[in-house]
DNA sequence: TGCGAGGGCGCAATCGTTTGTGTAACCTGC
DNA sequence: GCAGGTTACACAAACGATTGCGCCCTCGCA
């Protein structure tokens, strides 16, 4: 009825339990005889025995299990990474646990340290800030973290990211070929690393299609979601800002645009273009089909999974981070910009097609 | 160094271990003297003592998780579902373990092996099919069980689901208001209940309205996914059934169907409206915005959780499966059918406005 | 024949808790 | 002053594995 332990299997293969322990775990099967090996393997099957890994994490203090920190479950961009993460886990024999910050250092400090108390044997991060003290004493303590999509400012906590300059900076180019000159930025959270690498390589980019990039394009939002970046398009127009193209810095902050250009009577992409970032499920079939910077979503959570593997087999060995590339994806987001009728480049009142 | 212990904490407070423990544990505090407990307390926190869960579990063969079983992460359905669960069961002091099956029952078997090995003390399911032996024996074996999404056929494993028959009622008379008489369904995987059950429903609602349902108008899908979509309604179409709407088992068939008009050349809503099933995110800004039955996601999540946490509290008490009600979206999917032009209520050639 | 080496295995401790049982000390009431 | 009942704690045995150590036996070799 029970279901049987290791004692049951070596009390029916008539040997002590610590032989037969060493005959199942293939790392020390060498130190038995192999006879006697095979038939404790021959029992452990008939038994239907399975290792009860609670009880060897207590003794080895190990758990073939690595935690998943990020924001929300429910931002498409994390599930094809956390996929990625878990199909390459899962023949090292690792599992996965995954938990969400919700953003709030509180629960994310709660719910690290829950991990650390399940002896997970590695983080992988998708939630780190720019400054992030709490992940930096983790891995002064020796705890194996990879970050994924985001990186930390100083440290040298390794990291797999998205090559977001280039992206911005295909974008940028896309945009100026339309013509556009008057570009907005909707720059993600600053204490990010993604928001404040896309506003530099924006900035940057602009420089080097000799625009001078005028601060009061740029809004800054306080989230990656939705109603941020509708907040910010909003403030844009509000303050007179003109421009015909909007580089979101991702896809939601895209969206938010969609809609505070739809409540304004702005239509994309006939009086303002739209770039998004991440290219995140289902933005294909956005209305207007959305332009954006494709990332390997589920690529970057391979190589995450890929690099906590190899240091936690050779703790010694330090990964250096990584860059994807990425491709800018052409929709219907973006197109020339309207000849200019009220005023030098300022966005024309063209009814959105509703 | 060496973080501390339940003996560190015993010895600096001058105690047992055991009265530790039990002073520790709000359930055996009363057995110890009342100031002895507070000072255990006190050192415990001084000291930053943290049970640890491992050795607990070992113990008491608990673990205060919860297995999450769904088949795909990515897919939008289920990571408000699996927020849900987790925000109920947070707070109840559990923690969720997610596993995807990608509906292949052998990944299945092995990852609830997985789970129950990690002693879980129970399973939220939402992968379930309407025949699953698999569950069912875990049932039997005394493991708690709490459906979501989907139910079993025979068997009395509670479920939490949306009301399909009710959304597929008010779904087809929304399309016979606006004057749809052949109205085709794109039927979900039949293993599946939500499958089975919305075919059923359409059925009964075709023959409520007067409707006799013609079996040609009826395709399955072998999996949930935009790509059967697609390919179901390609069928119908080189079957040459006439319709003008059609009514999707879940909204990633209906984006399937979208593809697939498409590709064909047929306008959505102007020649064929079209209805999706469960309003996961975006639906509300693809092109057309979809007219589909938003089930409450996050709020079955909860509903699970709660009925979870119910029956591993008092394992005598068992819960029966609860419907949660849902409520028709009306966007721009769906409209009048086109007057009839080349044969009657066949889809009219009207082009797709790309 | 004796000795060293080493293969094969058992012994027992251990990981950090929980919990049944034992046992002092103390109180109560006659 | 003592039986009987609390109260408050300690003792020790688990839970199911892993692993350092040491014993025994066999074998090869001198």
């Amino acid at each position: 009825m029970r279901r049987p332990t290791l004692r049951d299997v070596a009390e029916r293969a008539g040997v002590h339990p610590a032989t037969a322990s060493r005959a199942l775990n293939p790392q020390t099967r060498e130190l038995v005889n192999d006879e006697t090996a095979k038939r404790v393997i021959r029992v452990a099957k008939s038994l239907g025995y399975r290792p009860n890994p609670i009880a060897r994490s207590l003794k080895t203090a190990r758990s073939a299990s690595v935690g998943v920190v990020i924001p929300d479950l429910t931002n498409p961009l994390f599930p094809p990474i956390v996929r990625g993460v878990e199909d390459e886990l899962s023949p090292a024999g690792y599992n996965a646990w995954i938990v969400n910050t919700d953003n709030d250092p509180e629960r994310e400090a709660a719910q690290i340290e829950s991990l650390r108390s399940r002896q997970v044997e590695g983080l992988i991060v998708a939630a780190a800030r720019r400054e992030h003290p709490l992940l930096e004493e983790f891995a002064a303590e020796g705890m194996p973290i990879v970050l994924v999509n985001r990186r930390l400012d100083r440290t040298d906590i390794p990291a797999v990211t998205a090559d977001d300059a280039a992206g911005v900076a295909t974008a940028v180019d896309h945009l100026v070929g339309l013509g556009h000159r008057r570009i907005a930025h909707l720059a993600g959270p600053p204490q990010t690393s993604t928001g404040m690498g896309r506003l530099r390589a924006y900035r940057q980019a602009l420089r080097d299609h000799g625009i001078d990039d005028d601060a009061r394009l740029t809004a800054t939002c306080a989230s990656w979601t939705q109603a941020e970046g509708a907040r910010a398009v909003r403030s844009l127009l509000d303050g007179g800002a003109e421009f015909t193209a909007v580089l979101a810095g991702n896809d939601l902050l895209a969206l938010g645009c969609y809609d505070a250009l739809e409540e304004r009577g702005l239509a994309c992409p006939e009086s303002v273009s739209v770039v998004g970032f991440n290219d995140i499920p289902f933005v294909d079939r956005l209305r207007p089909p959305l332009t954006t910077v494709r990332i390997p979503h589920y690529q970057i959570g391979v190589e995450a999974a890929r690099m906590l593997l190899d240091t936690l087999r050779d703790p010694d060995r330090h990964p250096h981070s990584v860059l994807l590339p990425v491709t800018l994806v052409v929709r219907q987001s973006t197109a020339a910009p309207p000849a200019p009728r009220d005023g030098y480049g300022s966005p024309s009142l063209q009814p959105a097609t509703v």
